[in-house]
DNA sequence: CTGCCTTTGAAGATT
DNA sequence: AATCTTCAAAGGCAG
């Protein structure tokens, strides 16, 4: 198992603590994985095929997981990182020159005895980021390359409306109210983001098969931008988080990161019949990962199908170094903190079998089943060896298109 | 219009 | 305790 389930109820600050490496063959796996500039491509593309083959084996769920946990394993060996990390750190907070975009969160853990989320005790200047950002995930900077260039400048009001009417909203409104001087708080330059992740690595993972139309510099220099982004919006029950998203189903996506900008805040049909907000999963450390290189990767390899770019992602992912990685599942366990402290009663379950609504009503329930089963089918499916997916098709097609040009 | 695809990780559910 | 399942984001695509 790749993840160390929860680990109690101080799980969200003793992850790290749990973490071990993989050692040393990992390190070799590490540099080898490094050297992805020159077998990447070809490697994308065995393993496209071969994911395919996979996937049509009995037992390709397991196939993959094996996979993965000989690839990463990594959760162990970041929970050891971070405790270097930790010890680097000690004064609770990063120090570390590589990491300087972190310091503007300073959350104590919940969980220790004492922990209280007092402003006075919290010099948390998160500067929600605006575009519908998830407001936990404003811990990062996330680059928003893809969204509009005209949101970035939100009405001033919005701040004002940042005013979180949840019990704790007080102590938390430091997280997410931008203050006056909020801005000033946050360190623009986030050094260990503006040095390229992969310096090696040419985009996509290849080599340079497409010349970046973005310069680095300037996609970076966007995430201190973000930075400086007031709220995304407010949500109908007055939390000021975007992670809070109207219950649509499928919908909510796309307004967690766009219609909470593009669209007004009230839309007329939710006035009709408001419902329960649905308060999304804080992100994991690759999610935020993906969050931030997505736009890149986009751009540096004209792809926009979010499959391909995923698989792009994952590699990448595993290509980091155990220090970059450590930075996100940092990132994610801060989520989680401010997640937790803003939502002290919410649970993951609250989004499963409810089909993502608050309002778990039947018709809900009855989708979900439906969908639980299709996704049974498609196992057995697979395993039979089912049909191809329309994605193996286009990474059959696509994928040597823009991954040949090595 | 809705769901799938694809990735990793967290966490709930199930065995 | 171990394993399985779902959901987070994203956007093109198929039905």
């Amino acid at each position: 198992m790749p993840q160390l389930s929860s680990g109690g109820g101080d799980d969200l600050g003793a992850n790290d603590e749990m973490i071990s490496f993989k050692d040393e063959g990992e390190q070799e796996e590490k540099i080898q994985e490094n050297a992805f500039t020159e077998r990447d491509l070809a490697d994308l593309k065995s393993s496209l095929v071969n994911e395919s083959e996979i996937n049509q084996s009995p037992n390709a769920a397991a196939v993959r997981r094996g996979q993965q946990g000989e690839q990463r394993g990594f959760p162990d060996k970041h929970r050891e990182h971070l405790d270097v990390v930790s010890k680097q750190q000690d004064g609770g907070m990063y120090k570390s020159p590589g990491y300087p975009g972190y310091p503007f969160l300073m959350l104590p853990d919940p969980y220790l005895p004492n922990s209280s989320v007092s402003p006075s005790s919290n010099k948390v200047s998160v500067v929600q980021q605006s575009h519908g950002m998830h407001p936990l995930t404003s811990l990062l900077p996330y680059s928003n390359d893809h969204f509009s260039p005209s949101s970035p400048h939100l009405p001033t009001d919005m701040s004002q409306k940042t005013g979180v009417h949840r019990h704790q909203s007080q102590d938390l409104s430091g997280y997410y109210s931008l203050p006056p001087g909020g801005v000033s708080q946050i360190t623009p330059s986030m050094s260990w983001q503006s040095q390229p992740v992969y310096p090696a690595l040419s985009p996509c993972g290849f080599r340079q098969p497409y010349p970046s139309n973005l310069p680095s510099a300037s996609s970076y220099s966007r995430f201190s931008h973000s930075l400086m982004l007031g709220p995304s919006g407010m949500h109908p029950t007055g939390i000021p988080h975007p992670a809070i998203v109207p219950p649509t189903g499928k919908q909510e996506h796309e307004q967690y990161d766009r219609s909470m900008y593009v669209k007004p805040q009230v839309e007329p049909k939710r006035e009709k019949e408001p419902k329960k907000p649905v308060i999304k999963k804080p992100l994991n450390a690759f999610m935020l990962y993906m969050k931030e290189m997505r736009a890149k990767v986009i751009a540096e390899c004209t792809l926009k199908e979010s499959a391909a770019i995923n698989q792009i992602l994952g590699r990448r992912w595993h290509a980091l170094t155990r220090e970059e990685q450590a930075k996100y599942y940092e990132l994610a366990r801060k989520e989680r903190q401010l997640h937790m402290q803003l939502y002290p009663t919410w649970s993951a379950r609250d989004n499963y079998e409810a089909g993502l609504s608050g309002v778990a009503g039947e018709k809900n329930k009855a989708d979900w089943g439906k969908k639980k089963r299709r996704k049974r089918e498609k196992q057995q499916d697979s395993n039979t060896g089912g049909k191809r997916s329309a994605f193996a098709t286009f990474k059959e097609e696509a994928a040597p298109a823009q991954l040949l040009q090595i």
